[in-house]
DNA sequence: CAGTATCCCACGCGATACTG
DNA sequence: CAGTATCGCGTGGGATACTG
């Protein structure tokens, strides 16, 4: 049962390469799979709950990463005025579709971690 | 038709992010993704070669992040003693493995700049 | 609580020149 | 060809202080 169409290499690289960028633009920096991570694991969150699951992350990066995961639609912010103000942040339907390219992130992660350790448990990495 | 087995959040959060960590660490910046695609789409290169596909890239940046990508197995490295030397990459079966990941990425940016572009075009990210 | 404003440094990355 | 060495800049991102 091998599968028939399939020239080797080939793919329509040149016009994928922007598409790369397009999506590596979201998941570059040093939170931003993180926040999305962890919007789909633990569900709704207030900023300083964010913040305080996101071990080091300082209010600036989070409310600068949170901006541009809102502007991509990929979370939703809702102001709660209540006494001091409270806000909830949520992975939006549409930010979902990230979640299965995040957990499969997660799973090679994982696998990776495994790998390197059996073949080069110099690295550790 | 619902699945059933699914409280809405709460996977293994707390041991996730240290995978999730190793795994970005080789996707970060601005070059290793693309030359992990590039290999994988165009098959094995030799070093100038692939500069030649990555508009841009200099080679001080190639050479690091290729050297990366051979530490963790991903990419193999073959010095073919010629007249003035030529040097193949190519993608380990190994780093196969992440062609998945890397493809689901291009996909999902191709998805996403349609999403922007209909719903904020001014964007245009 | 949920941010904004400033300051500042490390380092990611590019440009250029050189080598076996 | 396939790199290495050196320099230098821009900016991602941390720390601290302040605000509605």
């Amino acid at each position: 049962m091998k599968t028939l169409i399939s020239q080797p290499a080939q793919c329509d690289y040149k016009g994928k390469v922007k598409a790369l960028h397009d999506a590596m633009d979201i998941l570059q920096g040093k939170w931003n799979v993180l926040i999305i991570a962890t919007l789909c694991c633990l569900g709704p969150k207030r900023f300083t709950e964010l913040q305080r699951h996101l071990q080091g992350i300082g209010a600036k990066m989070l409310t600068r990463q949170l901006q541009i995961l809102e502007m991509n639609q990929l979370v939703k912010r809702t102001v709660c005025r209540t006494k001091p103000v409270t806000v909830q942040y949520e992975i939006t339907p549409y930010g979902k579709s990230l979640e299965t390219i995040v957990l499969s992130i997660m799973d090679w992660g994982q696998q990776h971690r495994k790998h390197i350790m059996k073949t080069t448990p110099a690295l550790s990495s």
